[in-house]
RNA sequence: GCGCCUUUAGCUCAGCAGGAUAGAGCAACAGCCUUCUAAGCUGUGGGUCAGAGGUUCGAAUCCUCUAAGGCGCACCA
């Protein structure tokens, strides 16, 4: 980073101040291919001011470049290129990780201000299902990559807990339920009654109303209905909380759709209050910009409230609450209308830190190209895939490294690890078509392979006797070059991802520095040069520094073996 | 119909506020383990960046249109 502004600054200089350094910075660029330097400086924009042909103007400024950063400045065609001084640059960054250890990549552009994340959210009753995967993965790494940059996260797991879809699951329960049969296996048996709930409202469309009704009678307390809903709540937090166990996820908070029961009213009143609520067709609505963007439903005609007004109410209790300085949501793209919406009609009451929530969106979990519906008991069961990946991790360890020690933890890491990082390596928005094949995947760009990269690396310091705090040493190794760039990289990267709300940005960097530490591994054996050692094991530890750091930064594991 | 999004190698995707010969992984093929964990490394083949215009010294990247696909559009969340 600041290798660039040096060069910025340079530059500045050699062309008479023609251009701001602001200008310059933004036109400095990485050469796509490494014989061409480590930064570079295109001369269109000299051209035209001075009127004078950009390779004419590269050459001038080249020979005015002089600072013992550089190692060599030459111009080729109309760029100006300039390679960095190996040694001193390659000693400043890993001296750098070295002493600052986890904290490298931190910052505090944050500025210590709270995060509400609204993640993962599953609906009670229904098997957690590899759509609420996405929310929960981005979320977790979100919270953490924002931790790292001075924020401070508060995750929130609004439960679906609350609905109509609890009144048809009253009413199908009270319809065909067993108790003793939802008492052995509860999520199983609840979903399958639900499955059949809609079967049969094909058949009689008065279902529906029925599941409707039931759903008022729980909002207005009756005590059978509640007892009901209670008991679903419960057995399914159970079974939701062992897969987030597995995956080292927690919350700050848990309250649901239905803690904001007694909190709607309020909402509406306020709305009430502010002339913004209207009725029309018999539900009460909020006029929201009215050409771009449709009402926003309020209140059903029979006056039972609507996930706008939970959302409503939540802003404001999270507000009241955490005083966030931004709140996120990060629900699939499918719903960014309704956000749309709900932000507007925040801003419409008045509250200007409307303006700081943002919906992080993100694309769909296919399957066969189409989309997954628990309606019609098309689901991936997360816990099977978790599984399935902890076997495969187990059965690789079995074939590999037979003696490991600890090989259930470590199976654990490597497995969830495996299906962790296929959800973050590729920008959130894509949809991605479900394949358990591509889901246990460990070879290539993958979690597992970025673990093991860190394994070896961790083999290397422990066969090395490799001792924190000793002398620095230069390393002298070429190869080693590519390395130290990316390193360097790494505070920025971090930066980014925050700013993006963007985890894959984390996941292909530490692809890139998996991947140059294995080029190096395969070119230098590090272990067999007495008099470089203590240089090598010193970048070696660098390396697992940062991967284990950006590994974390994902919710993944870096196992030191494996 | 309206709004938003997507379209880059056989497949899955990168390509960071336009810049020098468009990159990875997977799959295919050919190599590399008596020496630091082969979950690795090296090499080969594979591309009219959906199409057409436009802006620019320069476009996969920005603008417009077309085509294909996806998501959303009032009492579900």
């Amino acid at each position: 980073m600041k290798y660039k502004e040096l060069f910025a600054q340079e530059l500045y200089v050699a062309c008479d101040e023609q251009l701001t350094k602001e200008e310059i910075i933004r036109r400095i660029e990485k050469p796509k291919h490494e014989e061409l330097g480590d930064y570079a400086f295109p001369c269109f924009d000299l051209a035209r001011v001075q009127r004078t042909a950009p390779n004419k103007i590269a050459t001038n400024m080249a020979t005015r470049i002089y600072t013992p950063i550089f190692e060599k400045v030459e111009a080729v065609g109309p760029y100006i290129n300039v390679f960095l001084e190996k040694g001193l640059v390659a000693s400043e960054v890993v001296k750098k990780i070295l002493e600052e250890g986890n904290y490298y990549g931190s910052s505090n552009i944050g500025d210590g201000g709270s995060v509400t994340i609204d993640l993962s959210s599953p609906n009670i009753a229904k098997p957690f299902s590899m759509g609420h995967l996405r929310s929960t993965v981005i979320g977790n790494a979100l919270a953490l990559i924002l931790e790292k940059s001075g924020y401070r996260p508060v995750r929130i797991n609004h439960l679906g807990d609350w609905g109509t879809q609890f009144g048809k699951l009253i009413t199908a329960y009270r319809k065909w339920g067993n108790e003793t049969q939802v008492r052995q296996n509860t999520i199983k048996e609840l979903l399958a009654l639900y499955i059949k709930f809609h079967e049969e409202a094909e058949l009689t469309p008065a279902l529906l109303d029925e599941g409707r009704k039931a759903f008022k009678s729980l909002e207005e307390g009756d005590p059978e209905a509640v007892a009901l809903w209670k008991w679903f709540r419960e057995e399914s937090l159970k079974e939701f909380n062992r897969i987030y166990e597995l995956m080292g996820i927690t919350f700050d908070s848990t309250n649901g759709e239905a803690f904001y029961n007694n909190k709607m009213q309020r909402v509406v009143e306020l709305l009430e209050k502010k002339n913004l609520l209207t009725e029309s067709k018999g539900a009460m609505v909020v006029e929201v910009n009215d050409d771009t963007l449709p009402p926003c439903l309020i209140k059903k005609k029979d006056g039972a409230t609507l996930y706008a007004t939970r959302d409503l109410a939540a802003a404001l209790y999270r507000y009241e609450t955490y005083g966030f300085s931004q709140a996120l949501y990060v629900v699939g793209n499918e719903q960014s209308l309704h956000f749309k919406q709900v932000f507007e009609v925040l801003k419409k009451m008045g509250y200007e830190w409307a303006e700081q929530m943002y919906h992080i969106t993100f694309g769909m979990m296919l399957k066969d190209g189409k989309k997954m519906s628990t309606r019609k008991g098309k689901v991936v069961l997360l816990e099977e895939v978790l599984n399935n990946a902890i076997d495969l991790a187990k059965e690789n360890i079995n074939s590999k490294n037979p003696s490991l020690k600890n090989k259930q933890i470590i199976a654990e890491h490597i497995g969830v690890g495996a299906v962790l990082f296929h959800d973050l390596k590729n920008d959130r928005r894509n949809d991605i078509d479900f394949s358990l094949e591509d889901m246990l995947r460990v070879e290539g760009e993958t979690g597992p392979y970025v673990q093991y990269t860190n394994a070896r690396a961790c083999s290397i310091l422990r066969k090395g006797h490799f001792q924190k705090g000793e002398p620095f040493e230069q390393i002298k190794d070429k190869e080693a070059w590519p390395i130290i760039t990316r390193l360097n990289e790494f505070p920025r990267t971090v930066e980014r991802a925050a700013k993006e709300y963007d985890p894959s940005q984390v996941a292909k960097y530490v692809l890139e520095l998996a991947r140059s530490f294995n080029k190096y591994y395969g070119q230098i054996r590090i272990l067999d040069d007495d008099t470089h050692l203590k240089a090598r094991l010193q970048l070696v530890s660098a390396v697992s520094i940062v991967l284990t750091e950006g590994l974390r930064l994902l919710g993944l594991h870096a196992p030191e073996e494996m």
